[in-house]
DNA sequence: ATGAATTTTTAACGAATGTTAAAAATAATT
DNA sequence: AATTATTTTTAACATTCGTTAAAAATTCAT
């Protein structure tokens, strides 16, 4: 009766099914409150589930949102490849308003990923004190390493990644913590309102910094490609 | 002896002393851990303080906090106003990197509040759930207002209040989550290096948006005035 | 259908949370 | 100096937290 290595193999076939409910549930319970509000309770009552059930499956609370916080990661870097890929053919702002799409529509099916790493990402100071945490520098470093690689840039590399973070930041607070900004504005967060709020805003702010990195000193007139490929 | 009305009337000597410290401590916890992980004992150990004592000052957690956010949000309209006011009469670039060199200095003299606004501005949802919350939209709100009167600005109503709500909100990313953000470009958050990168990028991202709501349409070429007093 | 293996629930633990009441210590007043 | 008022500490409370161990329920293989 002491099997409790908390790591029920592959194999299994039951087990799984409860153990995505599981996940699924945790992502969302950690994209309403920051990891130390969110419970181990509330993550088992929105699994529609005994909270002791979720240590069968992870050995601890900090595990099971690291694992989230890598499954995030991976979807997000394995979405950019996408959203890069289709854009390397079309004109600056074309294709920089088409990867905003692409990238709200992402949001709209998944809102959790963008809602965690909003919660999670001002914790002050104690770097490693919140589980996971040590994965967004990377993310954010491969994001820019992606954008370097897919898009035909000329602008100096410091004003590239520059450009790559900030916009990058700035989405994480537009769409992680969407309730907020939006009221702001006096909309609501899931509205068509908002999504389109949201859209020309990265656009006004963010179109002339990208014509600048990818045709530096004549960002003003012409119309560019916006890739090359490599 | 039953003087638990928790409110020292404000005559009184030695207590605003020892208030005032346990409203520094309280503000350092809140900037360092969001509002549900900072606890009472936390914040009595910063104030070298037995904890209960902080509920004689106060009567709960939720008010500490909301007086403090509260502060915070008057410090903050009171210092843009003067920062408004000392580049009225400067050039469009000029003004705008002075303003960001006062804010800059503001938060390295004072890092708290863009801190507890970048800790808490993400909770989901439940908006009315953290004590204060309610202050964030308003604080927005009245920066946009000052703004708008302060600065002379051509552009569409729109389109201002999506670059003060952009920049704002950047800002907060920047400075209030500047663990983060500085160690993704392998920088330390209070490093000179770091605030300079600050600066830049502000500048970089913002600065067109900025000439083309001062002068619409001609953003690309002259020098133009910041301000003209209204 | 019986017995073994897996999955889920129940019960309980030690620690930490915000808050309260009373005792102790300090400061102020007479 | 004695008494009162104010400030601070001590002790304790009801909850909630993450985690563990054991019992119960379910599923699977034979």
């Amino acid at each position: 009766m002491n099997t409790r290595t908390s790591k029920p193999a592959q194999k299994e076939k039951k087990s799984i099914r409860t153990r995505e409910i599981i996940v699924r549930a945790a992502r969302k319970v950690f994209s309403e409150h920051p990891y130390h509000a969110a419970s181990m309770r509330m993550i088992g009552k929105a699994a529609g589930v005994e909270h002791p059930l979720i240590n069968y499956y992870f050995p601890n609370k900090a595990e099971l949102f690291e694992s989230i916080i890598r499954d995030i990661c991976d979807e997000f870097i394995t979405s950019n490849e996408e959203w890069f890929e289709a854009v390397k053919n079309s004109k600056t702002a074309e294709g920089f308003l088409d990867y905003i799409d692409n990238l709200l529509d992402f949001n709209q099916r998944n809102p959790e990923p963008l809602r965690i790493l909003a919660l999670n990402m001002s914790q002050a100071e104690h770097i490693s004190q919140i589980p996971g945490y040590q994965h967004f520098p990377e993310l954010i470093e491969k994001i820019c390493r992606l954008f370097e690689k897919k898009i035909a840039l000329k602008g100096p590399i410091d004003q590239i990644r520059m450009f790559v973070n900030s916009f990058n930041i700035m989405v994480i607070s537009f769409l992680g913590a969407s309730p907020c900004i939006a009221q702001v504005q006096g909309m609501e967060a899931g509205s068509k309102h908002y999504r389109e709020w949201v859209k020309s805003a990265l656009g006004f702010i963010f179109l002339p910094g990208l014509k600048e990195i990818i045709n530096p000193r004549a960002s003003g007139e012409k119309a560019q490609k916006k890739k090359a490929p490599r």
